[in-house]
DNA sequence: TTGAAAGCGCTAACAG
DNA sequence: CTGTTAGCGCTTTCAA
């Protein structure tokens, strides 16, 4: 209704109006003056509703997160990094994040998502590769909908997606314990349907090669990346380390880092002491342990931008132009990695 | 255009098939699975935008957060725990999240996020006592615009808010101490623009008054809720413990806790040994130091999904009928005050 | 440089 | 019970 006024009182259309409000197509300084002036004296707020409907465009970026509430198996650490990072660069370019728990129970339809214009592009945080997650991401890809992968990639796919060097921080936490003089050193993997957990293997078990170590089977433990998945290894590391098969443990998260240390302590073994431990993540947690964990820090923040970023630059190419290179930060088709670092701490 | 064809399709009017769609008004059996089959067929889906603006509502609620990338004055637990709980209860409920990140820089201007439609209701996190807040709060009330803290009470205001007891937790840990036999307990809370810190002041002050103990004025330190701000007052706190003018620590939070007790143990006292300390929260790094931490657990997550329920009521009741009274909470006003329980571990 | 007018896809009276 | 019709408030051709 405002609309007609602000017309009114500035003696133009309502045309004119939209016009010098989204500025638009030429217009003499002189009306957009007095239409500006105009809307300031009435207060005049457009509403977004009818812009998005008349435009098409929610301006909304989905994000889609797991919904565990309760169950910890993603530190919050990470997501909150990830999703101010996200927050920044969205509202720097004029977006709303339209947050999306995923239901657990159902098979996931993020097409859906787009064809009722909810979003106009999305980023999914915590994917894993499963079957119902790959069908759901390659029907978006097939309908054309933008959208980007954090810290997931799926190889042979071509899914825009950013992640850290897993592979490389592998190595760091590998080689640092190698040059601490450890040669027995345990690894504390979470599930390899993250690309993430097969990553850091596969830094991992490179690393050890290089150095000429052969790894042995039961270096391998499996966890789900929480804590008390760490925690309930504890005697059977506790076991390796006193059978001297084991002296050192590099484990995928921060959190699952922790509940060994807790447990080892329990058994009367010190980090630092008695072996040696480095997490990843460089989580808050780290700090808080004593001594303190050494982690592999991930630029979690730096992803969420770059998310951001890519996808919105997709959505504005309509995905027609190549993903546009960016300054020091490593490409391999569609997957932007960003660089780690090693955190030294008390621990190793 | 593909409403159109399922209109067709089932040899009915457009109109016909939004009343069987929203389920609205009377109609015959054999239309309604006839619409039913023909959108299913065509795998019609509503656009989202045209329905938001036909219906004048956006079905978002926004949640407003403080913007502090990388400054870690709020845990992120606390945040994501109530933001799940959050979650859970709008998409029980057929609401989407906003999720909106206040620019420190600009005073804010909240009312704005409903005269543009973007939100129909909408809830605040981390919200301070200041004059612009206040202002902007205000406005929102006076436009009728229904909304909901958490965690922030205003007093004289009657804002819809849900919070925890946090006199009640005060009260609850200190008496702890007092039981545990520390008569010396130093208080260090956090700013008092939180009305959070104002009742963790009471009740502890009221715990000491009750067991007839007149609290020192230097037993009252303030910080700022983060680990840095306690870490920082642990000299003072150490000289405390030496002169023997206090043998306990009851901190605001748990960051702030576990920041003292790492600056303590470099000074070589050690919690549950040297002194007694309990924290605030039950946070995931409660469980992280050793000795473990006591804290008072407060529930995020129910005070999440309740400011949901609170503020969708009032959005449905257009704020005319009084807030509803709730099974089992307290309700004082416009706020309702969850319980508080106290997780006792190896630091008291 | 501006105005007139035709939608965007759906909802909601109002008739019938 | 169902069809007709008039918008919702803004953008965007197309003419002028």
């Amino acid at each position: 209704m405002t609309r007609k006024e602000v017309a009114k009182l500035a003696g133009v259309s309502e045309a004119t109006v939209s016009r010098v409000l989204n500025n638009v197509g030429p217009m003499r300084e002189e009306t957009r003056v007095r239409v500006m002036k105009a809307a300031a004296e009435l207060g005049y707020e457009p509403n977004a509703l009818a812009q998005q409907f008349a435009r098409r465009r929610s301006g909304n970026i989905g994000v889609i997160l797991p919904f565990v509430p309760k169950v910890h198996l993603f530190s919050t650490y990470y997501f909150s990094e990830i999703l101010s990072g996200i927050g920044e660069a969205a509202q720097r370019l004029g977006y709303d994040l339209l947050l999306i728990f995923r239901d657990p129970e159902q098979s996931p339809d993020y097409a859906k998502l787009f064809r009722t214009q909810k979003v106009d592009a999305c980023i999914l945080l915590g994917s894993r590769d499963v079957p119902e997650e790959r069908t759901a991401l390659a029907e978006m890809k097939r309908e054309g909908h933008p959208f980007c992968l954090v810290n997931q990639r799926f190889p042979e796919e071509s899914f825009l997606s950013v992640d850290a060097n897993h592979v490389a921080g592998s190595r760091m936490a590998t080689r640092h314990l190698l040059d601490r003089g450890y040669t027995r050193i345990a690894f504390l993997n979470g599930p390899l349907h993250y690309s993430n957990s097969r990553d850091r293997l596969e830094g991992y078990a490179a690393e050890l090669a290089a150095a000429g170590i052969r790894h042995a089977d039961d270096w391998l433990l499996e966890g789900n990346y929480s804590r008390k998945s760490g925690y309930e290894l504890a005697e059977r590391v506790a076991e390796g380390i006193a059978s001297r098969s084991v002296d050192a443990v590099f484990a995928a998260n921060d959190r699952m880092a922790i509940g060994l240390m807790q447990g080892l302590k329990e058994l009367g073994l010190e980090a630092g002491r008695d072996y040696a431990i480095v997490g990843y993540d460089d989580s808050d947690g780290s700090r808080l342990t004593s001594p303190g964990l050494t982690s592999v820090a991930v630029p979690f923040y730096e992803m969420g931008t770059m998310a951001a970023e890519r996808v919105l630059e997709e959505l504005a190419d309509g995905g027609v132009r190549k993903a546009a290179e960016v300054e020091g930060i490593a490409r391999d088709g569609h997957t932007y990695i960003l660089p780690v670092s090693l955190k030294v701490r008390e621990s190793s």
